[in-house]
DNA sequence: TTCCGTCATTTTGTATGCAATTCGAAGAAA
DNA sequence: TTTCTTCGAATTGCATACAAAATGACGGAA
């Protein structure tokens, strides 16, 4: 299993932090799911200083949400949040390919081919798939060699999870395989702009058809508008 | 004094947070400085726990390096990650370009151009006039709505300022005032094209001007080499 | 019943204490 | 002098204690 960068530091705080963090991932916690310390830290065999320096940094990250004086709860990106997100994750993982593009090594290409075959057999079990086809992102922005560019490309792929967990559409193949295997060939030909627009259409179709409501989030007030006018109130 | 979105809850921590961020980018702290906790605890009137979770957030966003059993100090990022943050940078500020060329309200204009005038009285004074460039782009970029995109900007700006700091020229004035007022311009005028162009142009120039060595960190022996020729032991 | 206020319980905010590690200086050996 | 060793002081890692705030349940008044 890839060890992402975060998971430096031999700290037992990391451990609670990555714990917690491929818990949420995994959607063994969902959205919106209460994070108390002392019960995180009585499971894991930790005092609440380590859980809730976890949690401060699981907050930085997008993750988590921490109310002052009201604890922890995983994200809950509101539909706009998460359309943005994805613009800004274009800009990146843009980035990401015309930094990598005709520049890959044997060594990265084998890995990348090793990691679609690894998608292509775990097609059936939901979880495991949704993992790795973030993780193929990741790997890709691992091989830029550029910090922040990794540091940031995991963190919108990991927020993705969320907002596909709250807004997904259960159907969408969340990345199809073979997008990901036509990537990759145009990487290694070099063709730097259509490798762009692969990775342009790859993130707008789960925007555009995964993330559906396709504007604003509805408030309580429009909410109430449809049904008011329906009662002749408004 | 715009407060930027890191700023919000009222807690001791993030109090604490700020003023170590401020002082960090008015390079008071100057990258490599020593962050003990308890001296800043006590000079702060708080205790360490306060410390460490500012502490804790600081190296998340990058500023601090936060060394297993050795303490925190001012991050000292390498010429390599200066080059690519800045590589980074251009990609969201691209973005945040793009996102608002032509769609500038009457409101944000004059927010613009007045804090173009505020740059321009304080051309003379050094440290206000490195941060009120700063706060150039990260103000474009809150205009955005677009909250990752302005949590990475922010952060990206903040650390520009570490880079200049260590590696940038003295004269290099970081930000021309006009180029900023050049760039409004196009904005208002909805050219994004040439907006962005105007944009790569800026960023380019800070890392290939101010962020001199062109390639590769000079090493010992280059930076010896020098000396020696002046000495006549070349 | 419904609404509101009070109090017990739970959970967070912060300080502090103790063990473990690192750092640095003084001194011994080469 | 230089280098190694040892020991004490300073500093971090982590747990725990206690205060403050929120939550929720119970009971009384409308």
């Amino acid at each position: 299993m890839a060890k992402n960068e975060s998971d430096r530091g031999s700290g037992r705080a990391q451990a609670v932090h990555r714990v917690l963090k491929r818990a949420i991932l995994d959607q063994a916690l969902s959205p919106g799911s209460k994070l108390p310390e002392d019960s995180i830290g009585e499971r894991l065999g930790v005092s609440r200083t380590l859980v809730r320096e976890a949690l401060v940094r699981l907050s930085q990250e997008g993750l988590v949400e921490l109310r002052p004086n009201k604890g922890a709860m995983v994200a809950r990106p509101t539909l706009e949040e998460g359309r943005n997100l994805f613009l800004t994750r274009m800009a990146l993982e843009r980035l990401v390919v015309e930094t990598l593009s005709g520049k890959l090594t044997r060594e990265q290409i084998d890995a990348l081919a090793a990691h679609i075959e690894a998608e292509e057999a775990a097609k059936k079990e939901r979880a495991p798939s949704i993992r790795l086809a973030g993780e193929f992102h990741t790997l890709l922005a691992q091989m830029t060699n550029n910090i922040s560019l990794m540091r940031y490309v995991n963190e919108l792929v990991a927020r993705s999870s969320l907002i596909l967990a709250l807004y997904g559409r259960p159907h969408s193949s969340e990345c199809a395989v073979s997008e990901h295997r036509d990537l990759l060939d145009k990487l290694i030909a070099g063709k730097t702009e259509e490798a762009v627009a692969l990775m342009a259409h790859h993130l707008d179709s789960v925007t555009t058809r995964a993330l559906l409501p396709p504007d604003g989030d509805r408030n309580i007030k429009e909410v109430l508008a449809a049904y008011a006018v329906a009662e002749g109130l408004a």
